[in-house]
DNA sequence: GTCTATAATGAGATAGAC
DNA sequence: GTCTATCTCATTATAGAC
């Protein structure tokens, strides 16, 4: 799995064969046929554990935080924090294609981590943190200049980590929905 | 390329075939593979005019406007009427994972029509209309809502068209850099 | 410039021993 | 559960008539 990670989000899961996956992992075709079904069976296994993860990470910030303001905020360094130690796991959660090679799954934006997000804001609009206004445009205000920050890294464009960044774009977020 | 636009959106760049753009076209490979050379020439060819197009509708903005704020509601508007009137559009210049099926072309967000909405946030933060802070950040703050809310539109999350959103967002995205 | 027919490649997937 | 060897087949791309 590790092997199909790399191997996806470096060159994309359309250029990756089976045979690459092998050569890479040194784990024999058979095995990999025996373990996941088909080559769709292995992005499934690896989508499902990275969102697993994900939503793992998201309870506890929950747990951890009573206000949307600092549980919005523990988000973002979390995006922030795997997109630099991981990317690739990134990379694949959020910009991979999914409906191209996993049909059954919808969207990635409508995947648990992402409601749960979404869930969080809304209840920031519930408790006065945030501005009346629709859910979906609120979440989008809060997290989308981050994770339009995330793909500019993943993409080669930022040379500094986005940790330098954290402060103020979690600045301009907060500022774009804040009461 | 109409067809190709299309299938390439719809089914992705690696789930269709020449066959399949020979099928729904009414054109013959032959004659496909004399103008385009090969499948990743159509996809180039499809790329340049969009991206032209793009570049070309971002000039008309600056010389319409001279104020940054301005010219990035004229964006914002602009991205959701092409979201909305052309989605395969769309979906092309910023979903298509571009670096599996076009190596050579760099990430989209180096390409002119982004570089050029960055320009034009740094030029509002010399004028003194956006607060002081790294262009980058400042750009993707701005933009990075609308640009979000027109991923979930594609996704078919949202049910409203975005024009319905497009106040509260462009409020939203102003809020969070301006002075 | 456009077409039909076809070649050549490499992919996904399976069989069956160990 | 893992391996090697192999099959099947769709795909990209070409050849050559019109």
């Amino acid at each position: 799995m590790a092997s199909a990670l790399r191997l996806f989000t470096g060159n994309g899961y359309f250029n990756t064969s089976i045979p690459d996956i092998v050569s890479d992992s040194g784990v024999s075709t058979g095995s990999i046929y025996h373990h996941f079904g088909d080559k769709e069976g292995v992005a499934k296994s690896l989508f499902d554990t990275l969102v697993g993860w994900m939503e793992e990470a998201l309870q506890q910030i929950e747990k951890k935080n009573s206000s949307a303001r600092d549980r919005c905020r523990d988000i973002i360094q979390l995006l922030f924090q795997i997109a630099e130690e991981e990317p690739d796991m990134m990379e694949f959660m959020l910009h991979a294609r999914h409906k191209e090679f996993l049909p059954q799954e919808g969207p990635i934006c409508s995947s648990r981590p992402f409601l749960h997000m979404r869930e969080m804001v809304a209840e920031g609009i519930a408790s006065g943190e945030i501005q009346p206004m629709d859910d979906t445009v609120a979440a989008a205000a809060v997290f989308g200049g981050a994770l339009r920050m995330i793909q500019l890294r993943l993409d080669g464009i930022l040379e500094k980590p986005l940790t330098e960044y954290q402060d103020d774009i979690w600045t301009t977020a907060w500022r774009s929905v804040a009461v």
